[in-house]
DNA sequence: CATATATTCAACAGATTAGTTGAATAGCAT
DNA sequence: ATGCTATTCAACTAATCTGTTGAATATATG
């Protein structure tokens, strides 16, 4: 292969490589595939849960269609957006932490407006799949109960967290409650464990969401 | 948390994010990247093996300083620029092979410039490890002497593709000869292997370059 | 000190991108 | 069919990005 030949060779193959990578480049196009990880979601849903509008939310959708990296399903009006596989999830993790373990802004922004995070005293997944054979921990979804119902850590519980104060008296005192979310900085889960702790409970929160807890490769029920 | 603040709070959070996926949002930079996972180049270094002009490759290499992803050292008048971590090369890494997985458009790039590239018939990296302890296998480094240096895969010989056909004699003809190279589209060891076989030697490609052997948590040498 | 070289910076032009608005399309309900 | 709703498309503006050019900076050498 001649010099010339070679270098378009390059610029070919690594303007598809840049697809994926323009694909997320935008703040809200991430929005998206991390919502996407919770299940699928319609467009409007989209546009309302990423506080943007309608055609706005569409055309990042179809931005990251052309990119292959999600996919939709029609039924009737309604178009449902899902991401198109594992590996999609997967690379926008390890972007999200390359970005968490190069750049202190991350840390920065989540001690700004999640105060003393700390000291909720985060889990680590594989230390909660130890505990969970041992059986004396109870395990909180706090998600909508919508995706409790798409796939959960085994046997836990979907308490969305607005409807934890209802059922504070049904849960044990006398057992650690650890509570978990769709992500790493999802704050249900950090607003669960607040509330829990204010009414004498022993509480934690599970440092990884549910995607994170199935792309690690751990059982997920339902 | 109000709900305005919890759309400050998400839209600072994935802003920082988005720095990452930004850098990683131009064929040009993915480039730079993928050409410093082999060891530490000057700004000329990169524009030349680039083929962009010196001040377009600084400003791509500031593009990655600003996302905490590349770090420079000035020794004399050469900055000598490198990866900030392995982090850096897996997220590329997933990219890259998310690229693979889902966008078809890579292989017929390849199939475009790379005739019959599977008649190669590539190994993988814990394939050749396996074979490294029968040790009845020869591995060629065939990256610039340099790279070697750098790092190598433990008992490769350098054989920069330039320099094959002078040593061609001296390798022995009853033995398997694997080939590597930069990184899965590296055409170095495709071209070695050409001449290895067009010379009666059994030569296999080895599908991964140094870097993913590395990353994979293989041994590097030297 | 003057000169040479590597790199960075600043200013610009052209291309691309993000968000907005309003219209077009497609499927359901009546 | 008519109306209703979800989504997409098209046109437009403002903002951002890329590459180029030439100047500025920094560090070596004579």
């Amino acid at each position: 292969m001649n010099a010339a030949t070679h270098r378009e060779f390059k610029d070919r193959l690594f303007e598809q490589f840049a697809r994926v990578g323009k694909a997320l480049s935008s703040p809200k196009r991430l929005e998206i595939v991390d919502l996407l990880a919770q299940g699928e979601r319609t467009v409007e849903e989209i546009a309302r849960e990423t506080a943007m509008s309608v055609a706005s939310a569409s055309q990042h959708l179809q931005a990251l269609k052309a990119a292959r990296m999600v996919e939709a399903r029609r039924e009737g009006l309604y178009a449902h957006y899902r991401l198109a596989d594992e590996d999609v999830f997967r690379t926008w993790q390890a972007v999200r932490s390359l970005a968490e373990s190069r750049l202190s802004e991350v840390d920065s922004v989540v001690e700004a407006y999640l105060v003393d995070r700390d000291a909720l005293e985060a889990v680590d997944a594989t230390e909660l799949m130890e505990r969970l054979s041992d059986g004396n921990v109870v395990v909180l979804d706090v998600r909508p109960e919508e995706e409790y119902r798409a796939g959960h850590i085994p046997g836990a519980l979907s308490v969305p967290v607005d409807a934890l104060e209802a059922v504070l008296q049904t849960l044990p005192r006398d057992r650690e409650i650890i509570a978990y979310c769709r992500g790493p900085y999802c704050v249900f889960s950090d607003e669960a464990v607040a509330l829990l702790r204010s009414r004498g409970y022993r509480a934690h929160r599970l440092r990884q969401g549910l995607p994170d807890w199935r792309a690690a490769g751990m059982p997920v029920e339902g």
